[in-house]
DNA sequence: CTGTTAGCGCCTTCAA
DNA sequence: TTGAAGGCGCTAACAG
């Protein structure tokens, strides 16, 4: 059995309330001497508080959720980390939850963490156009333990969330323009699923960046991926019998099926076809052909939600949320249209 | 405030004992009739138990904590995702600690750990052949708390440890051996950190293979990397000095490494040099070249570590060690040495 | 300056 | 078959 504050207490000759004051820097009162002693008795007994006890009274956890869709994810996994880190930098733990591709299994998390007494959860969710009834219920959830929520998309709930935001729009627009400036016109787009809301932002900022150079917004040249490998050997075909010159992949893992489609078609990338990614993974410079993307910062977004995350719990509501631009790492998969 | 066991007997006019002994399926005692009206009342008034009134008196969290490196890198991702998985589907919850490069973060962790009240710590560290100072201090103050650990590699520490360990010297020799069934006899090895017991016995088992094939082991042919990219593309330069005709990496990392500074070289693979790696990481199919390599599931290892895990905190320790087969993924990588 | 007194919400005897 | 009482370890208010 552990020590608690009582053996302390009655090791020093004096009352549990008193070491208590005193472990935890309340306003003064005790004398120098005491304060010393307790200190001292305390390290030496190795007193460690109990966090159920302590829980109990102050409806303190310093634990954070964070839940995610898949911590075996790239993204996730970096952003998990970045989290963790900071949040650990300011005394909070962090509890886990991967919740794979079910809304449930989502809810289900935000129950158990908020059972558990977390004091705030990231919702690291890449929301839908239209938010589901699960995640409705989510945040209602939250609002009714009166607990705050991070996630990385604007959502119009009414709860506290916190919104700690990436402009994927101009991202898109970065990346379209750069094949565009680079003399193509007839630019493939290898899409997420059109329900996201991400990626209807990336969209946007494709078809802004056509209009602005006054090319033509042409629907066949779209493909609707679904952020996977597969999604990119699947879409290559289909777009080579369009006529594009280019690709612009929303994520970096669908290029990664494109690079492997390409071989099999014989296409040489860049030559025969320019590609922009998107997120930036540190593979892109370790492939045969470097790949040009766009950044998507897993580990600064995740420093951020946390530190957001935090201020809101401290009840400094007016931080407010930032929007992350985005910027180009140009590589050797994009070039100019040999005409 | 959230709804207490107390609200609970109010409504149901009995006693919150009797509501306790229900609500946590003691032995019966209790009339089906109130029986089924507490199931009732609280599931209606949405009761849920106070994580730390629980915690204060039964000792029991349902909490078991996970240290690993880094959540960021691949395979510790995927171990992490596994073991919530197993976890969660046990009514276990995990938290999750990332202590990067230190010891002393990894120390402070398991303290931090123990203090939430873990049952149990998964502690997923590449162990060093000496296992350092502060290595023994984490496995002693669980001892002291008298919490489980698991480990992915054997250690000599009398605390209650279980190790579901990986079979690093058969997979060092799987590899060498098919780099020498293909007739290749100068292979270089580029290999993890020389105190790191995974290393060492992938090392033992590329000797083993030499031997076995009577060829004498030349350790000029060894070149010590860390795991990472820039490791690789040191190494080969140093190893074609060599005259290698084949080379085995210790991880994929490296040998993605290699990939990079072979085309610097203008060598061909497999053609010019032989590749193995190991992890088996899904990048391996997608290369220009996908590689060969020896499997390393991080997702069959954290699901049995977490397995075994519980197996420990309800006492039944009884359950062994798994010792896991590597197996050889041949792929474009490695062909049969030109004559 | 320090101690006493009450709980926090729940579970577990023990008595009825 | 049920209820009352005590206590888990700690903190917060109020006395001294």
């Amino acid at each position: 059995m552990r020590v608690t504050i009582k053996d302390v207490a009655r090791e020093c000759g004096i009352s549990a309330a008193t070491v208590s004051l005193v472990l935890n820097d309340k306003e003064c009162r005790v004398s120098e001497a005491t304060r010393a002693k307790i200190l001292r008795i305390a390290a030496e007994m190795n007193y460690r508080p109990n966090h159920f006890a302590v829980g109990l009274v102050t409806r303190k956890t310093h634990t954070i959720g964070l839940i995610v869709p898949d911590v075996g994810n790239f993204h996730f996994a970096e952003m998990s980390k970045a989290i963790e880190q900071e949040c650990r930098n300011n005394g909070y733990i962090v509890i886990l939850g991967s919740y794979g591709e079910s809304d449930e299994q989502a809810y289900a998390y935000f129950k158990e963490f908020i059972d558990k007494g977390v004091e705030g959860i990231i919702f690291a969710k890449p929301m839908l156009v239209e938010l589901s009834e699960k995640d409705r219920q989510c945040f209602a959830l939250a609002e009714s333990a009166s607990i705050p929520v991070v996630t990385f998309e604007p959502v119009e709930v009414q709860a506290t969330v916190g919104v700690v935001s990436y402009d994927y729009e101009a991202g898109g627009y970065l990346a379209s323009k750069h094949l565009i400036d680079l003399g193509h016109r007839r630019i493939g787009c290898l899409t997420g699923p059109d329900n996201m809301i991400s990626s209807v932002a990336r969209r946007e900022g494709y078809k802004r960046a056509l209009a602005e150079a006054g090319i033509p917004f042409d629907p066949t040249l779209l493909y609707e991926g679904d952020f996977a490998v597969q999604s990119g050997i699947e879409a290559l075909p289909h777009l080579l019998g369009q006529g594009v010159t280019a690709l612009f992949t929303f994520n970096d893992m669908m290029a990664l099926g494109v690079y492997k489609a390409a071989r099999q078609y014989k296409l040489k990338i860049p030559t025969d076809l320019s590609i922009v990614g998107f997120d930036d993974t540190f593979l892109n410079e370790i492939l045969e052909v470097p790949l040009t993307s766009v950044t998507h910062p897993a580990d600064s977004l995740g420093k951020e939600s946390a530190k957001r995350m935090l201020s809101l719990i401290r009840g400094e509501a007016s931080y407010e949320g930032s929007l992350f631009p985005p910027t180009l790492m140009v590589r050797g998969s994009s070039v100019r249209l040999r005409v």
